[in-house]
DNA sequence: CTGTTAAATAACGGAGTGGTTAGATAGCAC
DNA sequence: GTGCTATCTAACCACTCCGTTATTTAACAG
């Protein structure tokens, strides 16, 4: 899960949801954090080497779309992760309906 | 989202899979990766810190197990986030229906 | 070609992270 | 109490990560 690392740190989390909205040139990113625009595009190289954004060049600007794949990846991990907990969750569900009326375990 | 950073070490993403599959004693998880004890003891930190594993005390043994609401809500994330992304990508989609038959744009 | 704008890369410093080994803590057995 | 087991904490080191400023690349305007 290399979309975990790349969405740990807050500006490129941030950045993610911008472009959920919709694309955006680098300099629109770059404007709405109190960073300098290195800083933002080292995100956005993060963001692009994770596939989770990508840009197109128009003109001397970059702009940059949102790839969805590696967050439908992220959203069945967390899905599948869950529902696998909640089977296990009711297997001892039963296990204690079962031994209430017992009564004993070790 | 804090759960991203705690994620984003690939042991830690390791051992919230093995406690989805039901709760295991510190040492438990400790064998199944090569690194040390105090290595795997401080992953366990973190992610009892970010909400995602809790535990409790058996004699001399701590038994993890998942907490699935850090998880919920990673859940809900990415789900609200695509769903903003795929309804954007729809009405684009109509704006290029709609100028096809006049094939003009800047 | 020169100048300007937009963005990326380079180089560097400080903070955080993940690993190690050694020592502390807590519960059980005797 | 002593000894053993299981786990956590402490101290330290190497490496990575995020921020900065300075420089480079690229595209347009004249």
């Amino acid at each position: 899960m290399q979309v975990f690392a790349a969405l740990a740190d807050p500006v490129r989390c941030e950045i993610v949801e911008m472009l959920a909205g919709g694309e955006r040139s680098a300099g629109a990113i770059a404007a709405r954090f109190p960073v300098s625009g290195p800083a933002v595009s080292r995100h956005l190289r993060v963001l692009r080497e994770a596939g989770i954004a990508k840009c197109r060049t128009e003109a001397q600007r970059r702009i940059y779309s949102l790839n969805p794949e590696p967050l439908v990846e992220l959203e069945g991990w967390s899905t599948a992760l869950l529902s696998q907990w909640r089977s296990r969750f009711e297997v001892l569900g039963r296990y204690l309906d079962e031994s209430q009326g017992k009564g004993e375990d070790s």
